[in-house]
DNA sequence: CGCCGAGTTGAACTGAATCAAGAAACGTGG
DNA sequence: CCACGTTTCTTGATTCAGTTCAACTCGGCG
């Protein structure tokens, strides 16, 4: 997949984004080509990049008390970086790992302010990345907040019929609030 | 607390504003007072509003089967306004009530947009509330995916050590995702 | 073929919910 | 300032959803 498509994908998916702009982000972004199973994130580290995910997906996770726990997933079309560090500018508690082989695209901090100072169609983008990113955790905080193992299940299948296909129940499981043992049982309706 | 004075508060608390934008600002926005316990924002209306705590504290709440659900609050100082209908235009989902005697700067959506066509600065200011917010969200999540009763209590202890001398028990305890006996139990540390 | 990681199943355990009473604190009016 | 009703909070007993731990199955892959 070639950086050109890549932006192209990124203008049908949001906002157009003109021929300048696209020129702009094409020479300050680079296209990373990753295997499965890669951590391309570290926790402890300065995380200065965004990432589109052209192709794959990819999840953020962190370690509790050693255990793996998935905090967010981000498939073709959307993007994804270490919230934290890249908006505090403090040390990663995340890490994030592809989790099929991936395409994505990577936009330093520093060329996105650029350009969202340059281009306002992309300063635009950013508000509605943000916006949206808002809401859906939004909408993650109440299913955590009171439903059932069995209803966060159901809410993401709405969200994501696919997702049960692409990626490990272990990772849905702990990106849900529970454990492994209780996602199996729901999915064979013995509970 | 007159207007004047709570644009003051803003760019103290924010970034500063020009004379320019402070002016229009106080043009497209109105203050209003409201005693304790008041519904300002309902469930099934459209929310076009963001409001501004000058003085006082708030709380967004939905009903969970006939149950109140706290799932915001706002002291002095922060922004608060029902997300999901200002951004997607849908009916809100959620109540906004006063929890104590209040003092509000309220400004419509249409009034921000155009403040952030006009002003850089206005604009910025914005976008570090979206920001915030969605980190802040991002904590929450986090914490109720894998924590106890216990550590969601202490963390909310350590953002805001004042809140239980303001807020009902129990609005804390359903912002926590936990019942208000246990959070009672919690507190008298029988647990 | 045999191993290994992913998922399933079972049984025992537990943190927190639920249900049900009380006790304190709070405010309002006599 | 006190009696009251109301709301807020505490405490106890019981139940239950979900965890934990452990064993087992299955499907791929070297």
């Amino acid at each position: 997949m070639s950086k050109e498509e890549i932006i192209q994908q990124i203008t049908e998916q949001y906002a157009p984004l003109s021929q300048a702009c696209q020129k702009d982000l094409a020479n300050s972004s680079r296209v990373v080509y990753l295997p499965k199973d890669h951590d391309f994130v570290r926790a402890g580290m300065y995380a200065h990049e965004s990432f589109f995910v052209a192709k794959g997906c990819v999840r953020a996770y962190y370690l509790k008390d050693g255990r793996d726990v998935t905090d967010w997933f981000a498939f073709e079309g959307e993007f994804i970086n270490a919230m934290n560090s890249f908006f505090e500018e403090v040390p990663s508690p995340y890490f994030i790992a592809t989790v099929e082989n991936c395409a994505l695209l990577e936009i330093s901090r520093e060329a996105i302010y650029k350009l969202s100072e340059k281009h306002k169609e992309f300063d635009r983008l950013g508000t509605t990345l943000l916006v949206r990113t808002m809401l859906r955790l939004q909408k993650r905080v109440v299913s955590l907040q009171f439903e059932t193992a069995q209803q966060k299940y159901e809410s993401l299948l709405n969200q994501r019929p696919d997702i049960v296909q692409r990626v490990p129940l272990t990772h849905i499981a702990s990106f849900l609030g529970i454990t492994l043992e209780t996602l199996s049982r729901i999915r064979s309706k013995r509970i």
